[in-house]
RNA sequence: AGCGGGAUGGGAUAGCCAGGAGAUUCCGGCGGGCUCAUAACCCGCAGACCGGUGGUUCAAAUCCACCUCCCGCUACCA
């Protein structure tokens, strides 16, 4: 069964994954708030009764543990974070209807209420877990708390994913050789008990769910493997103090995992909106539950879909899981309306590379206000970069092309000359008619525009405005008023009404995407109200017939200034790479990149201990790629006493053809190993990330013991 | 190798889900026009066998199969 389209008359909510309160934001956090403020505005605009709400995730263990590395508060600390959100999304025009945080009272009252809905209804059960424990603080150690051996991969992995492995989600008690990430003390596993949620018992529905769910393919193509396979329970409780506490009975200390009360704050956060606006003007029980009330059962009822209002969620594409399985579990155990659409967005990244906070590979939103642009500029480039889905790149210079050409020479001109034009020879409006032949074009615009909005085409939306304009300029240009105003009085007249019709058109098209550039436009047409106020249908109505000469909307970016920008990012990427320690503290992400540096062993070996390694000087005599394989290379290394064949993994980091000849050391009694097939007997020796080959620097003949 | 995304004129992209006009737009190149406008704007030209091979079809950039290559994440870095 497929929803009514959109617009609804039914109240709409609009959400964007929640930020963690543990870092700064960068232009690829920013993609996914501009996207959802570019589509909750657009909804409002065609005329849909919307409430675009998010908060700050305040609770886990990052903001735990680096609470507690400050020596602070985490609450303290995660607040700290929460306020420069809100003033960053300010700055971006990014304008929440609520924004509210998962640690307020709405939200942690709201959260009980949820897990008791579930233990009502039977989809809780307690189970005794095992648990990482660091005996020596006599403290539980959840989630990042503890760090160890990912028991699918055997890569290192954090205790709730596996980030540099095969970045499965980890369920507690699953992490192997688990170290605390506090005290370094390794952790011993001990019984506890803890709480899960039945995600089985959703089965089902979750398969029907995705049939439903509108909004991006990956939002419903990748969790549909997951569904089909068994459905693990979800650990819904942790060992730790900061957090919403498990509801009800006294248990010592347990509050709820992170991801059960951070999604719970889209609801909050409506209902916040809510009760500040009145219930008549945005009821938030009109959207989240089922007619305004709580449906109970584990599967979906055909009837109650467009009996509420629509959800729908903004996100990045890697919390595409938690928003498509858990999340609507979640709300069918609670009773709840289920979403209608989620958009999960693409990367954003720079210059033709991956973002990396960690290698500083970044443009920070603060770093961006501090270049001298105006936000809309950012919000059209990013929203009409690609498709919602795919990644986009972001480059200065790309920048500076796309607003100079299409901001500055054609919507930005075209509304300048037109309403210089009108000011100047009628201090306004022309009194004449829009002719049919615009009234057709704004009329196709408008109906793009609902198309576009219909088919959760962002881009589509944000590049209307600028279509729109290119109309205009070939309008103008084809009619040429300025030749026109003293032999054809009339028809200038109407060539400029078209014109600034056009303009008005314009500055409520594109306010989705630019809306700070949209007002500024709206004010120069002499408008009295806002164009935040209006409606798709005020584009047809009569502009002012007086308003004062316009200025420009959009200038011009220079290329000094580009060169500047790249440079500057140029050398801090230099940098952050050469430096490796550098640049740590601010990094937020959970990125798993970092590089920090091992600390040095604690433990010390003997003298006989090391006698027993044999390294020795080498020489690369050949080096081949391996097939299968991208990283492998089959090194045959003379020894002096003999030529051994060693695999090593240099393929990506050194040129394959510069390396014979290389002098290296290698460890010659390491054990065998084989590699895709090809038998390894020794290992090279080389430094870091980067695999910077050791080697001597005199010449020690082939064979000689190092020691 | 696993997962995801991609391959369309010199560069960047749209179209693909719902197969059918001269394959879109932006940047760049060339030629012209206009002078109201931020050296902006408009028009025209050159330039693409839509990654390859096969299949389905009256008809394929679009659907199906296989293949190649690229990018991201991840892995193999004994």
């Amino acid at each position: 069964m497929s929803h009514d389209q959109l617009p609804t008359e039914r109240p709409a909510v609009v959400t964007c994954g929640l930020p963690y309160a543990n870092g700064n934001l960068h232009v690829g956090h920013l993609r996914t708030y501009v996207d959802g403020d570019l589509f909750s505005r657009a909804l409002k605009r065609a005329g849909q009764n919307t409430a675009f709400v998010c908060g700050s995730d305040m609770h886990g263990t990052p903001v735990a543990v680096n609470a507690a590395k400050e020596g602070v508060d985490p609450k303290e600390f995660a607040l700290r974070h929460h306020e420069q959100y809100i003033e960053r999304f300010e700055q971006f025009n990014i304008a929440f209807d609520n924004y509210g945080h998962t640690h307020d009272e709405t939200n942690t009252e709201l959260t009980q209420s949820f897990v008791e809905s579930w233990i009502e209804n039977d989809h809780i059960h307690e189970k005794e877990i095992e648990v990482a424990w660091d005996a020596e603080e006599e403290q539980p150690l959840p989630d990042r708390y503890v760090e160890g051996t990912c028991p699918y991969c055997g890569e290192h992995a954090r205790g709730d994913e596996c980030d540099d492995g095969c970045q499965r989600h980890l369920e507690p008690g699953e992490i192997e050789n688990p170290v605390s990430t506090v005290t370094g003390n390794p952790a011993e596993y001990r019984k506890q008990p803890h709480k899960f949620l039945k995600l089985a018992d959703f089965q089902s529905y979750l398969q029907g769910f995705l049939n439903r769910l509108e909004g991006t393919d990956n939002a419903r193509n990748q969790p549909r493997e997951w569904i089909e396979g068994e459905l693990e329970d979800l650990c819904i409780t942790r060992d730790m103090d900061w957090g919403i506490d498990y509801p009800g009975e006294s248990e010592e200390d347990l509050v709820l995992y992170v991801w059960v009360d951070a999604p719970i704050e889209y609801v909050s956060s409506t209902k916040q909106y809510s009760e500040r606006v009145g219930t008549d003007t945005y009821d938030w029980e009109q959207v989240w539950k089922i007619g305004g009330e709580s449906q109970h059962g584990t599967e979906w009822n055909d009837e109650w879909t467009d009996k509420s209002g629509e959800i729908i969620h903004i996100i990045g594409r890697d919390i595409i899981q938690h928003h498509c399985v858990f999340w609507p579990a979640m709300l069918r155990g609670a009773g709840y309306n289920e979403p209608r659409g989620v958009l999960a967005t693409g990367f954003v990244g720079i210059d033709g590379k991956a973002l990396s906070t960690s290698r500083n590979r970044a443009i920070w939103a603060e770093e961006y206000l501090d270049a001298g642009f105006h936000p809309d500029l950012f919000r059209y480039y990013i929203a009409t970069g690609s498709d919602l889905e795919n990644d986009i790149d972001f480059s200065w210079d790309r920048f500076a092309e796309r607003v100079n050409g299409e901001l500055v020479g054609n919507l930005g001109n075209f509304c300048y000359r037109a309403l210089l034009f009108a000011q100047r020879n009628y201090g306004g409006t022309p009194d004449a008619e829009t002719s049919e032949e615009i009234t057709a074009e704004i009329e196709n615009a408008l109906e793009q525009f609902r198309e576009a909005l219909r088919e959760y085409d962002i881009r589509a939306i944000g590049n209307i405005a600028v279509e729109l304009a290119a109309v205009g300029n070939e309008y103008i240009q084809r009619n040429e008023p300025w030749n026109l105003v003293d032999d054809q009085p009339e028809k200038a007249a109407q060539v400029i009404r078209d014109c600034v019709q056009l303009s008005k058109a314009c500055a409520i098209l594109m306010q989705p995407v630019m809306p700070g550039k949209a007002e500024a436009l709206w004010t120069s047409l002499g408008e009295t109200g806002a164009v935040v106020e209006t409606t798709l249908g005020d584009a047809l109505e009569t502009p002012p017939t007086e308003f004062a000469e316009p200025t420009e909307l959009f200038s011009k970016v220079e290329s000094e200034h580009v060169e500047s920008l790249n440079e500057e990012l140029r050398e801090r990427v230099e940098a952050a790479e050469q430096d490796s320690t550098a640049g740590e503290g601010e990094d937020s992400e959970a990125d798993s990149t970092d590089v920090d540096l091992e600390p040095l062993e604690e433990e010390r070996i003997s003298f006989e201990e090391f006698q027993g390694v044999d390294m020795r000087v080498g020489e690369i005599l050949d080096a081949e790629p391996i097939e299968g394989a991208d990283k492998l290379l089959k090194l045959d290394v003379d020894l002096g006493v003999e030529t051994r064949q060693v695999v090593a993994g240099l393929r990506e980091l050194h040129e394959v053809d510069s390396l014979p000849g290389t002098r290296v050391i290698v460890l010659a009694n390491m054990e065998k190993a084989e590699l895709f097939g090809h038998e390894s007997n020794g290992m090279v020796l080389a430094a870091g990330e980067e695999a910077d080959l050791l080697t001597t620097h005199e010449d020690a003949p082939l064979g000689t013991r190092v020691k």
